[in-house]
Parts: structure tokens; sequence; C-alpha cells
DNA sequence: GTCTATAGGTTGATAGAC
DNA sequence: GTCTATCAACCTATAGAC
């Protein structure tokens, strides 16, 4: 791993908690929704104090979906020391449906709630909705048609599709993953 | 059609032109990111005539999404018309998805933009999205185990899935239909 | 690292003339 | 129906003491 996380930077147990926080509140209430002061208070600190771990609102978010690359250039990895078939998109759509961290989750939320910003991000090429575009380009061949590129990133997306039809449902987190897990057999059955 | 659609109320051309812009900007930049002024701006006219046709910012959303139930009730009463069987699920989801005017499209990009206002909605009981459990109630049993129902739920959210994984891609959006309408397919297999 | 105080700007909303 | 003028409340961000 060449650089190292600035969210694990040590020594900064603050920083820590107020992603923590920054993460729920920007989920529950939205990006535009949050304000800094309610940050802190939920802390209790006080903005200032805020303003010392991190440069504004912004750089928070950005430390936000950072943390979220990792697993991505995992997976790409992963991708490339596997023999080429016909079921590799499967295989690697399930990988990645079955590796659902509640973290992860988590982070789906908080894109679902906030995407006028994330697409400013994507906008700007830090967002993991580019970075995908990697891996799905490994499984689907470049001339197949665009109906096929797009069922497999639906198959990719079958948890984040999960979570959105259970909204509102009183649906276990469980429930969603084997929902979701069942989806995307369903999106890769061969043709 | 029993009541009048308040979008369309004779002799109110501004209203509409406002509902429009208004769609469009929280589609954009969010609820939220979105003010008062630069809707009026857009239009070019001031906040205060805008103040006229509406009582407020929330005022504007809400007859954005009530204008969206009458396709929800019309759904119902063709479901009720049915025979049962076991392709209902099917046949249904289907129609749903191969009606999808744009419109509609317009509708669920700015439902993704706004879920945070989505959601307080919800919780007043006014959306879209609570319309839609009785449409899945009447086509699952009820004593089915709860990943059928999401995977039925997921069967009829297609479209919006698939505009999701062809964010950022330069799919159409027939493309974008015919993708939903094949995972449509493939979520309502039997099994 | 955390605080108080405040600058400088935007917001949703209202009053009242025309 | 549309305007100008104005409000209190809120926002992000900074300066500087401790």
């Amino acid at each position: 791993m060449p650089t190292e996380p600035p969210s694990r930077r040590p020594g900064s147990e603050t920083r820590a908690e107020i992603l923590r926080v920054a993460l729920e509140l920007f989920t529950a209430r939205g990006y535009e929704g949050t304000s800094i002061r309610d940050i802190a208070e939920a802390l209790g600190i006080t903005k200032s104090s805020l303003y010392y771990h991190f440069a504004g609102k912004e750089a928070i978010i950005r430390a936000l979906v950072d943390d979220r690359r990792d697993e991505l250039d995992a997976l790409l990895a992963w991708i490339d020391e596997q023999p080429p078939g016909p079921d590799l998109l499967r295989r690697t759509a399930l990988r990645w449906v079955d590796a659902t961290s509640p973290q992860r989750i988590r982070g789906m939320r908080f894109a679902h709630a906030n995407r006028p910003m994330m697409q400013k991000l994507a906008d700007e090429g830090g967002d993991i909705r580019t970075w995908f575009d990697e891996v799905v380009a490994r499984l689907v061949p470049a001339d197949a048609p665009r109906t096929e590129t797009l069922r497999a990133r639906m198959a990719f997306d079958t948890v984040s599709a999960a979570l959105f039809a259970a909204l509102g449902t009183d649906a276990t987190e469980a429930e969603v993953l084997q929902a979701a897990r069942a989806a995307t057999i369903a999106l890769t059955e061969p043709r």
C-alpha cells in the first residue's frame, strides 16, 4: 500500500470521531441539510475546533469517499489474478456483493442521501462510480451492446438497489443482502 | 378521474412554469442546494412573485410529487381487473416498466437527487414509495419470505436501478429502458 | 487543540406600493 | 400578479486568546 489512509493517521482520534458523526448526519439530513455546527454540537466541541481538523465542510466529505477506495483496488487486483472465462462476471459480482460490510452499507446510504454531491465529486473524477468503470471494463467485452454493460453494472449495484427497495419496510440488513445476492445471480444468468 | 390535477388548474400558466424549472433545478442541485432565488431568477421573476403562487419552498416539492400519484392509482385498478395467476407479478412489473414516460424518468432523477426530502415526505405518508406497498401487497402472498417481497420491489425499481447504473456513461434512455426490462424479466423468473 | 467573538454572506419569508 | 425593500435567522469561515 503506497499511501497511508487519511482517516487512520496516527494520533488523531478526534478526526475519526468527526468522520463517524459526519457520515451519520450527512446520511440522515443530507450534506446541505447538515451544518458544521450540527456536527460540532453532536460531538460536544465547537465549530472552530472542527476547523482545526478539516479545512472545510467539503474536505470532510472528500475524506469520507477516499476511505472507500481501497476495496475497489483490491477487487481489481483479484480480477487480474483470475483465469478468464464466461463465469468471471458472476463470480466477481458475487464476490463483491458477498463482501458487503456494514461500513460499505453506511457508505451506500450516504451516497444515496447525497447524490448531487456525489455527482459533483464524479465530475472531478474522484468517486467510486468512476472507479467502477474499470471493473466492468475487464469483465464485459468492449464491443458488447451497451445494455449488456448496463446489466453488468446493475449486477454489482444490487445491494444498493435492494436497500432502496427496502426503504420504509422493516427488512433486516441480512434480508436485504440475501435479496441482493439473488438479484445478482438473476442478472448474471447466461443467456 | 375524480379530482383535477393540481398542476393543470386553469389560468395558471406561471405555476406550471415554476414547477418545470423547480423540478429541473432540484434534480441538478438538490432541494437544499437550490434557493427560491435560484428558481425565480431562472424564470426571470422575483422571489415575491413566486410566493404568490406557492406558500413556500416545501409547497413546491409537494405539488411535484402529488403529480405522480395518478399513474399508481391506474396501475392498482388494472391489477384488480386481472385474473390471478403465477405470472401476474411479471406482467404487472413489465407493464409498469414498459409504460415509463420521460416525465416519470424526470421524477425518478428528482427522487434520486433528493432522498432526504423524499424520506421526510414518506414519513408523513405522502410519497410514491409508500403507495407502492399496495401494489406489491396484491402481487406477493402476505406469508412469503421477505426476500421475495424485496425481489418483487426490485423488479419494479429496475428503471431506477438502471438509471443509477448508467450514471456517468453515455447510455441513451432507450438503452437504459431496455436494460431495465431485461432486469425485470430476470428478477421475475419463476423458480 | 480548543475556545470566544465576529466577519461576511445567503437563506426563506413578509409588508406594502403599484 | 408583480414589484422593491427589508427582516431575522442561519450559514461557512477566520482571527486571535488561552
